[in-house]
Order: C-alpha cells, then sequence, then structure tokens
RNA sequence: GGGAGCAUAGCUCAGUUGGUUUAGAGCAUCUGCCUUACAAGCAGAGGGUCGGGGGUUCGACUCCCUCUGCUCCCACCA
C-alpha cells in the first residue's frame, strides 16, 4: 500500500465517527464495570460551537476515552440548555426583523414561535462536536426542556415551596429594559462606566409649594429620576445641614415638596453630603425609604421610557430624558455644574443593557441552608475544585449568599406553577388540576376558569441545576423519598465535571446543592476549571472583535485530531488559554508525524531469516523499558488532572524517543529486510503508542490502529486496554541516554569539522563505559568505538558525564581554540568544585542536612574532580 | 472599597510538603542539511539567576514581610 507523505484528516474522520457511531462504542447501559461517568455542560440549545467550546469539549473527551479505554462503563450524557432569556430574545429579534411584535402574540402563538426556532437551530452545536470527536452517548441526549425534565423543575418548585424555601415577595431587582425581565444578581456585570455628576439646586419651600431663595445643592449621576424622588437625606452629623431640619424642599421642575430626613448612610465627605432619595429606582434608596415611610413613587416602565407619573418627558428614553432634563434644568437655573464622573453601572450578562433597579414582585428561594450544606460538600473534600484556588472563591459566596430570585418575566422556560385565586391568595401544585384542588379547599366553589396561572417562568439555572439528576431519573428531582432508578443508581454521583469557573456560581454551586437536597450525595466528585480561551494578545475572544475563529473552519484545514493537540497544548487547570493558531500548526504537525513513523515501519520488509542486530536488541530493550516509565508519568499526570503535562509527555515519546530514537536505532540498510523479532516488538510499540495517544487524537490513531494489523468487524481502538506499565530498568535507560549522548557528542564535532555522516571515524573512550549500549553508538554516530589509548592530543575530545571521548583527527585539531575550551571548562569545573566545597565544608549542612543531601553533595565533588583531572590530562597533553 | 491569584528563557508554561551536578519543556530563534518515513522534516546550538528589596534557614524559584506591575472575583457611596 502506497501512503502519501502528508496525512489528510478529510478522508478519515468522518469516516470513523461514523464507524463508531454504527457500532455504538459510545452508548453505556449499567453493568457490572465501575462507572465512569460525566455530564456535559449543557450550551444554549441555538448556541454555535466556540473555541471554549472546544477547549472544554476536548478535556472532557480526553478524560472519557481514558477512562474507557482504562476498562470502566463511560458514559458521557450530552444535551443542551434551553437558555430562556438567551433564546427568547433570539426569537423576539427573528420576529422583530418579520415585522411581529412579542406584544401582539399569545403566549402560545409566541411559543410555537420559539419551539419552530429551536427545532431549526436546536442541536446544531451537537453536530458541530460531533467534528470535534466527541465519544457522547447521543441516545441519551437530553434538553433542559424536554417533558420529563421540565416535570422535574416543577416538582423542584413544590418541593421548596412546601418545604418554605420559597417565596414571594416586593424586591428591588435588577430590571432588564431590553430582555424584559428580572435577572439575578450573578446575571449583572459591573463596568466602570463614564458618566456625569450633576450637581443640581433643589429650593427650600416656604411651606406653600412656592420656592424661597435658598437652596441646597445635591449630587447625582441620575438626574432624570428626581420626579421619583421623596425625600432629601442628610447625615444627622452633619452640622452643615443642620439649619435645614423640619424644611421641605421643591424638586425642581415640577415643584413638588418633599421633606428633608436625616439617616447614617449618608456620607458627609461624598457628593455634597446631600442625597436624594429616590426609592423605587435604587436600592439604598429603598432601603432608606422603608426605615423613614416614604411613599415609592416608580416612574419608569418595563422598557426604562418615563412613565406618565414622571408628569414630564413621558415616554422617553431613560438616556434621552436624561439628557433632555438637564437641559432643562439648565434652563430653569437648577443647574450648579457638571462633573465628569466614572462609576461601576451594572448591565445585563445577556442583553448588555444596563440594568435598571426596580422595584416588582418576584419569587425568590432561601438559600441559606443550601448554601451551607454546599459549602460543607466543598470543604470537606467531597467535591474537590481544581485547581484548588477557587476554593476561596467558592467559600466567600456561599458565605454571603442572598436569595436566588428565581423567576423571569419571559415565556421560553418552565411557567412557575403557583395559581391565583380570584381573591390574591396563590397556590402551588404540579398541574392545574392538583391547583383546584387545593383551590377547593380554601372555596369549593371555585373551578379552574377562576385561577389564573403565574405568568413568569423560572431562571435557566433554576432547571440546569438538576442536570447530573434529571438526565439519568427526572422523576427523583423534587422527590428526595423515591427510589433511584437503575440508572441513576449506577451513573450517579458523576465523576468528572469540566467547565468553565464563571460558571462556578451560577452552576457548580447550584448542582452541588440539588444533589444534597434530593440525593444525600454530591453530583460529582472532582470540578475541573478550565480556563477563558483568549487570542494571543491576551483579550478575551467576542464576536465584536472578531478575534474568534471559527472552529470548523479550523478542523477543516487541520483536522479535528490537531485542534484538539493545539488546544490541549496550553491548557493547565485554571489558567486562561493564549490561544493561537501556531499550536494547531502544531497539532498537525504532530499528525503528520506519527502517519510518517507508520509508513516508515508498514513499509518494512520482515525478512524472516535475518538475525537481531545487536543495535536493534539494545533499543528494543531500552524502549521496553521508557515506554513503562512514560506510562507510568503519564498516569501520575491523568490522576492529577495535569492533562497537557500528559500530552506532552506522549508528545515527547513518540516523537523524540520512538522515533529521533528507536526507529533510527532499528532502521534496517536501504534495500534490507528487517528481522522478525524487532519488526514483531516495533509493531508491539507503536500498538501502545496509538493506544497512547487515542484519547487525545482519536481519528488518526483509529486510522493507523486498524491498517496496523488485520482487524475483525466491529474491533476498535476506543475500546482497547490503556497500555499498563510494567517493573522498568532505570539504570539501563540511563545507560541508553549516556549512548545517545555519546552519539550527539560525535555529530557535534561532524558538524563543526564539516565532516559527513557517511564518513566512518574513531571513536576513543577512556574508562569502563558500558559495553552493553556500545552498538547503538557503533550504529546511529557511524563510528568504531575503541578503547582511549596513549596520546589524544590530536583528537577532539567531549565528555558524558564522567566519561573522556575522543575522535582522532590528524590535521584537524586547531591546538589553540582547543586549549581555549578546556581552559573555559576548567574554570567552570573549579568554580563548581568551590561551590560544592564550601557547602561539605559548612559543619552545619553536614550536620543537619539529611544524608542523602549530603552524599549528593560528596558525588558531585568526586565527579568534578576525575572531570578537573582528565581535563588537566588533556590541556598539558595539548600544551607539550 | 473588600477579597483572591499571578509575576521563571523572545512567547506559552512546568518546577508536586526548601536540598538529585550553579533552573526544565514546547514553540520561536540561529547554524548546517532536499540523508532513500516525514522540509508540516533531520542534526546541532544559543538563550533565563527565577519582577525589585528585605528576612527565616546549613541551604529558597520554592517559606515570611514589603514594594512594583498585571489578572480575576465580590461590592449600593448617590
Amino acid at each position: 500500500m502506497e501512503l502519501p507523505a502528508k496525512y489528510d484528516p478529510a478522508l478519515t474522520e468522518d469516516k470513523w465517527y461514523a464507524y463508531w457511531l454504527e457500532n455504538k462504542f459510545f452508548h453505556s447501559e449499567p453493568d457490572e464495570r465501575e462507572p465512569y461517568t460525566v455530564v456535559i455542560p449543557p450550551p444554549n440549545v441555538t448556541g454555535i460551537l466556540h473555541m471554549g467550546h472546544v477547549l472544554n469539549n476536548t478535556l472532557n473527551d480526553v478524560l472519557v476515552r481514558k477512562a474507557r479505554m482504562d476498562g470502566k462503563n463511560a458514559c458521557w450524557v450530552p444535551g443542551t440548555d434551553h437558555a430562556s432569556i438567551a433564546t427568547e430574545s433570539k426569537v423576539v429579534a427573528k420576529l422583530a426583523a418579520e415585522g411581529i411584535k412579542k406584544e401582539d402574540l399569545t403566549r402560545e402563538e409566541f411559543l410555537k414561535h420559539a419551539w419552530e426556532w429551536k427545532e431549526k437551530h436546536g442541536g446544531i452545536i451537537l453536530s458541530q462536536l460531533r467534528k470535534l470527536g466527541a465519544s457522547c452517548d447521543w441516545d441519551r441526549t437530553k434538553f433542559t426542556m424536554d417533558p420529563e425534565l421540565s416535570d422535574a423543575v416543577i416538582n423542584t418548585f413544590v418541593y421548596f415551596y412546601n418545604k418554605g424555601y420559597i417565596y414571594r415577595g416586593v424586591r428591588m431587582v435588577n430590571w432588564d429594559p431590553v430582555g424584559l425581565t428580572a435577572v439575578s444578581d450573578e446575571e449583572v456585570i459591573h463596568k466602570d462606566t463614564t458618566s456625569h455628576f450633576y450637581h443640581l439646586r433643589y429650593f427650600i419651600s416656604d411651606g406653600n409649594g412656592n420656592p424661597t431663595d435658598k437652596y441646597l445643592i445635591i449630587a447625582t449621576t441620575r438626574p432624570e429620576t428626581i420626579m421619583a424622588d421623596a425625600a432629601i437625606c442628610v447625615n444627622p452629623a452633619d452640622e452643615r445641614y443642620h439649619w435645614l431640619r423640619g424644611k421641605k424642599v421643591l424638586i425642581p421642575l415640577i415643584n413638588k415638596e418633599i421633606p428633608v430626613i436625616e439617616d447614617d448612610y449618608v456620607a458627609m465627605d461624598f457628593g455634597t453630603g446631600c442625597l436624594k432619595v429616590t426609592p423605587a429606582h435604587d436600592v439604598n434608596d429603598y432601603e432608606i425609604g422603608a426605615r423613614h415611610n416614604l411613599p415609592i413613587l416608580d416612574i419608569i416602565d418595563d422598557h426604562g421610557r418615563l412613565n406618565e407619573k414622571a408628569q414630564i418627558l413621558v415616554g422617553e428614553d431613560r438616556f434621552d430624558a436624561r439628557k433632555k432634563i438637564v437641559k432643562m434644568l439648565e434652563e430653569a437655573g437648577n443647574l450648579e455644574k457638571v462633573e465628569d464622573y466614572t462609576s461601576p453601572i451594572g448591565y445585563s450578562e445577556r442583553t448588555n443593557a444596563v440594568i435598571e433597579p426596580r422595584l416588582s414582585m418576584q419569587w425568590f428561594l432561601r438559600m441559606e441552608a443550601l448554601a451551607k450544606d454546599a459549602l460543607e460538600s466543598v470543604e470537606s473534600g467531597k467535591v474537590k475544585l481544581i485547581p484548588d484556588k477557587y476554593r476561596n472563591t467558592y467559600r466567600h459566596w456561599m458565605e454571603n449568599v442572598r436569595d436566588w430570585c428565581i423567576s423571569r418575566q419571559l415565556w421560553w422556560g418552565q411557567q412557575i406553577p403557583a395559581y391565583y385565586l380570584p381573591d390574591g391568595k396563590v397556590v402551588v401544585a404540579p398541574t392545574a388540576e392538583e391547583a383546584l384542588a387545593k383551590a377547593q379547599e380554601i372555596d369549593p366553589a371555585l373551578t379552574a376558569a377562576d385561577l389564573r396561572q403565574d405568568e413568569d417562568v423560572l431562571d435557566t439555572w433554576f432547571s440546569s441545576w438538576l442536570w447530573p439528576i434529571s438526565v439519568f431519573d427526572a422523576a427523583k428531582a423534587g422527590h428526595p423519598e423515591l427510589e433511584s432508578n437503575k440508572d441513576l443508581a449506577y451513573y450517579y454521583p458523576t465523576n468528572d465535571l469540566v467547565t468553565g469557573p464563571d460558571i462556578l456560581f451560577f452552576w457548580v454551586a447550584r448542582m452541588i446543592m440539588a444533589g444534597n437536597e434530593f440525593m444525600n450525595d454530591v453530583p460529582f466528585r472532582n470540578v475541573y476549571l478550565t480556563g477563558i480561551v483568549r487570542d494571543k494578545l491576551g483579550r478575551k475572544m467576542s464576536k465584536t472583535l472578531g478575534n474568534s475563529p471559527d472552529p470548523l473552519d479550523l478542523i477543516e484545514k487541520y483536522g479535528a485530531d490537531a485542534v484538539r493537540l493545539g488546544m490541549l497544548l496550553c491548557s493547565s487547570a485554571g489558567n486562561d488559554i493564549l490561544y493561537d493558531e501556531s499550536q494547531i500548526e502544531q497539532g498537525r504537525n504532530f499528525n503528520n508525524k506519527v502517519w510518517n513513523a507508520f509508513r516508515l515501519v508498514t513499509g518494512w520488509n520482515v525478512d524472516e531469516a535475518a538475525e537481531q542486530p545487536e543495535a536493534s536488541a539494545v533499543a528494543v530493550k531500552w524502549f521496553d523499558n521508557k515506554l513503562s516509565q512514560v506510562i507510568e508519568t503519564v498516569e501520575d499526570h491523568f490522576a492529577k488532572f495535569r492533562i497537557s503535562d500528559a500530552l506532552m509527555a506522549i508528545y515527547k515519546l513518540f516523537w523524540d524517543d520512538f522515533c529521533a530514537w528507536y526507529l533510527e536505532a532499528v532502521k534496517p540498510a536501504y534495500g534490507a529486510g528487517i528481522d522478525k523479532k524487532t519488526y514483531d516488538a516495533t509493531i508491539g510499540f507503536f500498538d501502545s503508542l496509538l493506544k497512547m495517544i487515542h484519547p487525545i487524537m482519536p481519528f488518526i490513531t483509529e486510522e493507523l490502529w486498524q491498517n496496523m494489523a488485520e482487524r475483525k468487524a466491529g474491533e476498535t481502538i476506543m475500546t482497547q486496554r490503556y497500555p499498563q506499565a510494567k517493573p522498568y530498568d532505570t539504570e539501563f535507560i540511563a545507560k541508553f541516554e549516556m549512548a545517545c549522548e555519546a552519539i550527539a557528542g560525535v555529530r557535534n564535532i561532524r558538524q563543526s569539522k564539516n565532516l559527513s555522516p557517511r564518513e566512518a571515524l574513531e571513536l576513543k573512550v577512556k574508562g569502563d563505559f558500558h559495553a552493553e549500549v556500545v552498538p547503538v553508538i557503533v550504529k546511529l554516530a557511524n563510528v568504531t568505538v575503541a578503547p582511549a589509548e596513549g596520546d589524544m592530543s590530536a583528537a577532539q575530545r567531549f565528555m558524558v558525564r564522567t566519561f573522556e571521548m575522543f575522535v582522532p583527527l590528524t590535521g584537524l585539531i586547531n591546538v589553540e581554540e582547543e586549549i581555549a575550551k578546556l581552559e573555559a571548562e576548567l574554570k567552570y569545573q573549579q568554580n563548581f568544585l568551590n561551590s560544592v566545597r564550601k557547602k561539605l565544608s559548612n559543619e552545619r549542612f553536614v550536620a543537619n542536612a539529611p544524608e542523602a543531601v549530603v552524599a549528593v553533595e560528596r558525588k558531585k565533588e568526586a565527579d568534578s574532580l576525575s572531570k578537573i583531572e582528565s581535563i588537566t590530562a588533556s590541556l598539558e597533553a595539548l600544551k607539550k
């Protein structure tokens, strides 16, 4: 079979993915094996694959494939999240483009559009994950709005309501005027924003609603809210304003009289020390208002426009109103001055709209008890965070947790199962029928038509926190008393969760809460937190910057294996990834290396009659040991989730050890056959190497493994056992490495003297060098090896550890140069010796340091002395 | 404003309870090679004193303090 010199992933990747699917290799059912379970962090159902997904899912797939090859029953459950606000706003935008307003639709009509959208765009991301090679059990694909998962959400609401954890109340919430919904505190992003600080004059009232000539000055960033002012507040200790006690002031423009009150909250040294209190539009003002019984006047509507209660500028957007009112204030003589000012402003994570603090009736979940247990789960180590540093952040959040606002003023999601009676009473039940039954306990005359279900849906995270439970057994969520079904009993708790630190609180912490509550056990043992994928310049990838490559383009250009390796290359847990396409090129190059090694090995003809050359026997013995050594290292890295280290160990084993040393050492002369013993060993090594590489680069390894030997139908590398380390001989490995150093020494001389590799040289070795590895030196350095005897001054000299080696080169030696080199080396050695001796002559060192450490220093001393001796001898010989 | 973390070769990072020849890797760089698996390659080489300062210790990249710079998280000073 003639193979091209370059590997073409396009010819193999789809083929093998189809083969894996066809044979159901990804599918898992409970059996007697140990389970290894992972649930996917469900991407938005209408989302498309970005580099963050690539990183996350590659890591996940590596862990899953490795576990599968370790003989575990691996199950990776995929699925998508309905992402209520994100999806709903996309649907709203799409309808708007068609000239349809959401307000003109009924809930049912809107949901029909939303489901259509979901059917059309949903699941694109899952098919993209297949391109990446993700070995998810697609038969288990779930969606957070699948009927049974939605039931789980409803049951959970009912459960917590009955437990007394869910309550309804008027609170200052974070209102998103674009998404037209309240969002949770966690969905608000504070960004420093430049704005202005307006100093406004409020004239003192004469008591009849007429201005006097006296005024006070307040400083505000939001002049458009003055119409909603309920009071002016000063600090009671602020003597500057004691004259205002009992006075009333007039709101500019509308001349409304409001009192001056005193409250400790006001900072005397900030602004003017006078604060306008606007209870409906600021959280602190709301609290001050509550303390002083101030009326609440809400002048901003859902869309962020002034309403009729504002009296002026009615219908204007809050930002337009701000510009206009400033002008009006100026004209009216109420504007003292304007300063530039930078302050943190809250933005909606989803729509990037400026959050409007707003009072509204919302549903809340009490978090205190849940957070306490969830904190304990991490503090006790039942859940391990990787890297560990996130424990601090986690603790801080759990100790300062606030009640969770779980209602959203949206339609796309699970509608809150709360039903209002005509008199305003509320009943909570999973279905309308049950709600009616409950309502009739209050008033038997009620009919279904009298009940009105709450319009709002639940926060998306209120469904995704059930994910590790509900994907296996949705009935269990909300019903801790039920026995788990077979799947849940087998797969729960899951093993590892790979996700980003940005959703540690949103999702990870809440899953732990739900797990503790319903399963009485945590949902996973390890949480591997990835970094954020950034561009080369350290900027976050974003659509607006256009610095985010399309992963599918990369896969098409370089192949999925290359993309996977490229992403993994620089990803240590918790560190951000600075993505650069050159890493993917490196991945592609490695693919090519593996491909070509395969071409070489499978191109050999076995010569049954040939004896195994000594060099080959040595190389086989060495690589056999080396392989075990590296397997052990790799296993250790995997156990510690050091995936990029594991990858690098495998990469070097293949490229440096296998290709650069082993294959060169056993390679038969051109045209000659290879002996059977070496050939079989080589195929065996290649087989092990492919298996080691498979979790990282699944496609090329399957392709080569299938072609390496006759395979039966339905066979796959995927389910082969991962290579196991055998006991290995470190001493022999070290001897072989010394042979490699000797070879490098000779090559170095060839290069500096411009000698062709084909020209055989002599290598003279002083001392008792390891004879067993000499055949490799002979072959790879193209030398004859003999003991060094007599005068070596006409030879190029180098050292391998403490062994002196010479390459006689009559006429090619520059004595001056050699002397200079030796003297430099001598100086280095002497300095080194001095530093070692300084240590050894320190009595306290010898007395306090462990014996092994002292022994090492003595060895250094002895080695250095012997080197100095040989350098001195060579110098003398040269100087003669 | 509070908290956490980071700072090691040109770049991206290791350095696992302070001690294994005066710091390692990958990439990049430089030199020489189109050597019959691979130029997406081969063979070599150079490059850092571990952000600055102080301390603890027989011994510190590794522990403590401090300064500088960066990042992230949390937060209602209008």
